[in-house]
DNA sequence: AGCACGCCGACT
DNA sequence: GTCGGCGTGCTC
């Protein structure tokens, strides 16, 4: 007898071990570890990951797999292992894990029927109106359930669940001549005259020594219409059937093929131990720090053009944002169809292809987001990561794994390279790269030979002083004026989208909060509302101040929406275009905007974060950073490496091609470390200062993070629990490591509920995973019972 | 997570 | 007496 393994469809704290179930006959040999199948569950049915056989089980009852949901496993042993170390490492659920590693479309949905049994009355029937079942929704839709409970409880009906696998393959429908040449000769004699059509299809078939081609297409290129073709289906001319196709969501691009460009003295130095690595099967993890435009993305090529000679396989991870056509064009323009694309901008379906092209061994390359480390590659050859400092690798729902230590964790397994290439490397990568755990390869010039444009720092405190009240520097409006006046591009780069942050009356300081979350309401001009960014609440935007009554109310902190009005103020004569969230969520607005700002459609290209990445216009000649200190001020102690990072990206926009750049930055803090660094860009020296604060405040790299939020409706609960976590946690770690906390949550209270938190600064704690563990288990019933959440992130990136 | 089971109060 | 509220515990 073969038992199947079984890690079931539920995330819960119960449910996180495997449950064991018979293999039917019919299915033996066929179910294998990987492979996703239908069990029954208690009453219901559900999906499930089978993860090992066994031939012997102690368990009593046991129950058969209903069925398998996959014909070849999703998940390889390579997979199912690193599932293992993940759930441990993120202290998360296995099924979770596994949920992270597939496309979406793998999983399942669940449905309920009530079914009528044979024997059953008139009354059912007409319940169901003649239907053999009816769906729970429905059902409960047209108010049926109190009718229908009752029939099933004396017996007429039976409750049955479904397991829907929602991977839906896309099929087309192609036809191919089954008759020799000389038959179709002899056909076209026999046709009747008026058979016009028919003929003219035959014709076309002889003529053109038409192979397998989709229906529609035959169609159209004979010029027939589609019953033609039924027509010779039935006459045994063509035989028809269904195939797999892909959505092909680069389908009408050509992509131009490039060659492997001659490398810099750099460049080439910094093959060599990468290629070392390639050529002998170790694992090595490499920091590729290079300034921008100094090539790295020439080396991540050439390395993989290695990997795919020796007959493996690549992954290339980007940030989401930077996942632009540009950005896919470089890699399909030098390995063509031999790459897939995973993003989540991708349509479900679309995702799936993308994935099925990899775990059908048609691919060699994947180049995508976070989740992308996850390509179910079987010999995997290296790994990349770009612009490795972005906090969006790190994933913010559970699991809240880092795709840079999972990328590490599977180039063990593969015995492969894997390269984190930065301009502006995170704290950890480089302080890991001097103790020299990883391998620092360094590309310091830029291949144009240009240096870095020259940035000026304004400080916006002596604008304010000399009369000027506006958001533009003196400086920076000149300067804009001037590009204008020679057509040349501006970007102005502001971190913060919608009007304005919030009003406050100026009369009381009054301020408009929202009131479910401790937080200030933004204005937003488009749908002339206040609106919570937490918890989504919308109100009327007040006249006057519900405090004092005065109508002196003001709008404080901009948004991209206000820069654009005063722009157009300002500056009637230029073309801006916006680029931030609000305008880009339609498909393909991103590439739009881009397209009709690289073809000088427009003067100014105005946005957020996502123009910092991957722009290289050559017109660019001016970039203005409107206000360097949003991120400072955060309660983040990676503020000022954000920062910098953000200051030193934005600022390698200007002045990539011939035409000379520069750099305007306004600020009202110009004397901190991050600004000035930046300007001068001064990574090291960024990284020896800022190595400093982070020591004298124990954080990362020095000290590991785990971070404990509780969150109930209650103050006093959320406290007391808190309080307790610390308590235990105090008792169970040793005195190395440091405990903060409880305090308030940076935001105190979201949608009704507050939260506290406790902050773990450690550096080996054995016992620390097996706390939290605990503490899990024992808040489990209050948490089902009671609304208590308590959620916990190791190494966090986001302190909310 | 969902679901059944079982116990208690409120009403036909 | 029965309906339905929720607290409790289980799912191979």
């Amino acid at each position: 007898m073969t038992i199947a393994q079984v890690i079931v469809d539920v995330p819960s704290l119960g449910t996180d071990k495997v449950f064991d179930y018979r293999i039917p006959k019919k299915w033996d040999g066929m179910i294998q570890p990987g492979m996703r199948v239908a069990v029954p569950f208690g009453p219901r049915s559900i999906q499930g990951f089978v993860i090992r056989l066994i031939d012997h089980t102690d368990i009593g009852k046991i129950k058969d797999i209903i069925q398998p949901l996959d014909l070849t496993p999703v998940l390889n042993e390579e997979l199912l292992q690193l599932g293992d170390w993940m759930a441990r490492e993120t202290i998360s659920y296995k099924v979770s894990v596994f949920h992270a590693m597939l496309p979406v479309a793998m999983k399942a949905k669940y449905e309920k029927m009530i079914r009528k049994k044979d024997d059953a009355p008139l009354l059912l029937e007409e319940l169901l109106k003649n239907k053999q079942e009816i769906s729970w929704k429905e059902a409960e839709k047209r108010n049926l359930l109190p009718a229908l409970y009752k029939e099933i409880q004396s017996g007429n009906a039976e409750v049955i669940y479904f397991v829907k696998d929602r991977a839906r393959k896309k099929l087309k429908r192609v036809v191919e001549p089954i008759v020799r040449k000389d038959e179709m000769e002899e056909m076209l004699q026999a046709l009747p005259s008026n058979a016009f059509n028919q003929k003219k299809l035959v014709y076309h078939l002889l003529k053109s020594n038409q192979g397998m081609i989709e229906a529609a297409d035959l169609a159209k290129k004979a010029e027939v219409p589609a019953s033609t073709i039924k027509a010779l289906i039935k006459k045994g001319v063509l035989s028809e059937h269904m195939v797999e196709e892909y959505r092909d969501p680069y389908e009408h691009k050509n992509f131009e093929r490039t060659s492997p460009l001659p490398l810099t003295k750099e460049q080439q130095a910094a093959m060599k131990p990468i290629l070392h690595s390639i050529e002998h099967q170790s694992h090595e993890t490499f920091l590729l720090y290079g300034v921008t435009g100094s090539g790295k993305t020439e080396v991540y090529l050439q390395a993989i053009q290695e990997v795919i000679k020796q007959g493996k396989e690549a992954i290339v991870l980007v940030p989401e944002i930077a996942l632009t056509p540009q950005m896919v064009e470089r890699f399909k323009g030098r390995f063509g169809s031999d790459v897939a694309v995973l993003h989540s901008r991708l349509s479900i379906g679309e995702q799936y292809d993308e994935w099925r092209k990899i775990q059908k061994k048609e691919v060699k390359v994947v180049v995508g987001a976070r989740s992308a480390v996850f390509a179910p590659f079987e010999h995997l050859g290296i790994i990349i990561i770009d612009e490795e400092h972005e906090s969006s690798y790190k994933q913010e729902e559970i699991p809240r794994y880092h795709a840079r230590e999972v990328a590490i964790k599977r180039g063990e397994y593969h015995r492969c390279p894997v390269i984190l290439g930065s301009a502006t490397p995170s704290l950890e990568s480089f302080a890991r790269a001097q103790k020299g755990v990883y391998h620092l390869l360094t590309l310091s010039k830029r291949m144009n030979d240009r240096g870095m444009p020259p940035v000026s720092v304004v400080d916006m405190r002596e604008e304010l002083r000399g009369g000027n009240r506006s958001m533009f520097s003196t400086e920076l409006f000149e300067k804009i004026k001037d590009r204008l006046q020679k057509e040349e591009q501006t970007v102005l780069f502001l971190n913060r989208r919608g009007h304005s942050t919030f009003i406050m009356c100026r009369d009381c300081g009054y301020v408009m909060q929202c009131p479910h979350c401790d937080i200030s309401m933004t204005y937003h001009r488009s749908s002339s509302e206040m609106k919570c960014h937490y918890c989504g609440f919308q109100t009327g935007v007040p006249t006057e101040c519900p405090e004092c009554s005065s109508n002196h109310i003001r709008y404080f902190g901009m948004g991209t929406q206000k820069v654009e009005e005063e722009l157009v103020k300002l500056l009637p004569e230029a073309r801006i275009v916006r680029m931030d969230v609000d305008t880009t969520t339609r498909k393909g607005a991103h590439e739009r905007i881009l397209e009709h700002f690289q073809a000088g459609k427009a003067d100014i290209l105005l946005g957020t974060q996502m123009i910092a990445k991957g722009l290289d216009f050559p017109n660019i000649t001016l970039v203005g950073v409107l206000s360097a200190d949003t991120m400072l001020h955060l309660p983040d102690f990676r503020a000022a490496e954000k920062t910098f990072q953000l200051l030193t990206q934005v600022s390698g926009r200007a002045g990539r091609h011939e035409l000379l750049g520069e750099v305007v930055v306004q600020t009202y803090t110009p004397e901190h470390y991050s600004i000035q660094l930046a300007a001068m860009q001064d990574y090291q020296r960024f990284y020896n200062e800022e190595m400093s604060m982070r020591k004298i405040g124990s954080y990362p790299p020095f000290y590991y993070l785990a971070l404990v939020t509780v969150i109930h409706e209650d103050l006093l609960q959320a406290v007391t629990v808190t309080e307790k976590i610390s308590n235990f946690l105090k008792s169970n770690v040793s005195r190395e490591a440091i405990l903060l906390g409880p305090v308030a949550s940076p935001i105190p209270k979201i949608n009704n509920r507050y939260r506290y938190q406790c902050l773990i600064k450690y550096k080996r704690e054995p016992n620390l995973f097996s706390a939290l563990r605990k503490i899990l288990e024992h808040y489990n019933p209050q948490a089902s019972r009671d609304g208590l959440s308590i959620t916990i992130d190791i190494n966090p990136y986001n302190m909310m």
